[in-house]
DNA sequence: CATCAAAAACTCC
DNA sequence: GGAGTTTTTGATG
């Protein structure tokens, strides 16, 4: 029984993006698909002020992410998950852009060298991509791995980034 | 509720 | 190409 998510496009250069949003902050983002989102539960006046507030704070850290910058504000995050998830999220973030990482990499970071796996699985269920930036790591060869939302837009974000595959 | 088995965006030999 | 490590998730008793 999950708290009902308000749903808001967030436009971009690259498409519009569906962010969804919690009592607590932003709680899920997904790509841009081909067809547009079928029936956009919200509309402004049902739209909580402070999610609006945190809605153009992610629009505004998307296309920073987007263009290959550091966004300069976050909106609150309301990551759910296991605490092992949440630990690698972490770790994520801290990875600065234009760089690179590795699945290994994370799990040393994390202090469990081995759980590189784990490690994959965790960035898999990862729900807020772009601004967790799941795309900035790569196997320990260089290999690009995978991406939950289409190894297409794996290969975007780091290219608008200047990083080479 | 406890236990078992299988799978995963990996890495190393 | 195959085995090894960690965690998650779903089935079973």
């Amino acid at each position: 029984m999950n708290k009902p998510l308000i749903t808001i496009q967030a436009i971009t250069p690259d498409g519009e993006f569906a962010a969804s949003y919690s009592e607590n902050g932003l709680a899920e983002l997904s790509f841009p698909k081909a067809r547009r989102i079928a029936s956009l539960p919200a509309k402004n006046d049902i739209v909580p002020a402070r999610i609006r507030a945190w809605h153009r704070v992610t629009e505004t850290a998307l296309k920073s992410v987007l263009a290959g910058r550091a966004p300069k504000i976050f909106p609150p995050l309301d990551l759910v998950g296991t605490d092992f998830q949440k630990t690698v999220w972490n770790a994520l973030r801290e990875i600065p852009a234009g760089k690179t990482s590795s699945y290994g990499e994370i799990a040393r970071a994390i202090g469990k060298p081995k759980a590189v796996r784990a490690v994959g699985g965790a960035c898999g269920a990862n729900p807020i991509p772009v601004l967790v930036p799941c795309h900035r790591v790569l196997a320990a060869d260089g290999r690009i791995g995978g991406f939950s939302g289409g190894l297409a837009w794996k290969r975007t974000l780091l290219a608008s980034e200047g990083v080479e595959v």
